[in-house]
DNA sequence: TCAGTTGCTTACGTTGAGGTAAGTTATGGG
DNA sequence: CCCATAACTTACCTCAACGTAAGCAACTGA
């Protein structure tokens, strides 16, 4: 065998031309926006079943307005449904799906990798600030 | 022993206020922006060292403004070295730090996610946008 | 008649992310 | 003298995300 690796061979830009990590890049763009991690945490920490006013409870600080859009993101891709019943005053459930449920996975590796080393980013952040 | 799970006599807010959650919504907000991930797979593709315009090549579509931006960034944040040499035309190097190393891990976790359910979720999107 | 309830939607304004294009610095080579 | 080069920075603009506040539907109970 050769060298140990000489990756600058390669067409550099393959790995964002091809279509995983395009995938995660949208899949990033959606669970990084401001409140969709937070609901999906909170819906799994009520059993991964809940109301649209428990969720409101659950989030401090969200509107109706971003908490039903979030929920409307969540239901069109697939990790949430949603399901009204006719009674008056309304009542919406919102479940997640398997799918839903498999991406908490994953997720968890993050919570944990942020758990670890979020004080050493904290660090980094100052010592790269006072200069 | 009573039932099997009461949550929703916890305080339901309880996770949102935690600091972990909190850590891991500035975590995705950081890697959720439009190039990070792609700048940071394409380095690590690169041996985790490359020059500021082998980047440029390996990330098509960034400008040299959101790639020093965002390698900015990742600098302040401990992930990358920025390491300058006094020549001209200038050279500057940029070197994953064990710590953005060590966000690879979960960060695969959300690639292999992707990889095996991102069809999913655009079915799931498609049968939602035909209703 | 009227207030209260839930789960929204709509209207409007602000802010920041990001795109585009041009300028900058310092030096070697023709 | 002037251009090329690498790695930026700066100026300017646009658009989408997000916040705030109000409105709404449909029925119940006082």
């Amino acid at each position: 065998m050769g060298k140990a690796s000489q990756p600058r061979q390669l067409d550099p830009a393959a790995i964002c031309r091809s279509s995983d990590p395009l995938a995660v890049r949208e899949l990033l763009t959606k669970i990084g926006d401001k409140w969709t991690i937070f609901v999906v945490l909170s819906l799994d920490l009520l059993g991964g079943r809940a109301r649209f006013s428990e969720l409101e409870r659950a989030v401090p600080g969200i509107s109706q307005r971003m908490l039903s859009s979030t929920l409307k993101n969540l239901e069109r891709d697939g990790m949430v449904i949603r399901e009204m019943f006719a009674e008056v005053p309304p009542r919406v459930e919102y479940e997640m799906t398997d799918l839903g449920r498999s991406l908490l996975r994953p997720t968890q590796g993050l919570v944990d990798w942020a758990k670890e080393n979020w004080q050493q980013v904290r660090e980094a952040q100052s010592s790269y600030d006072e200069r």
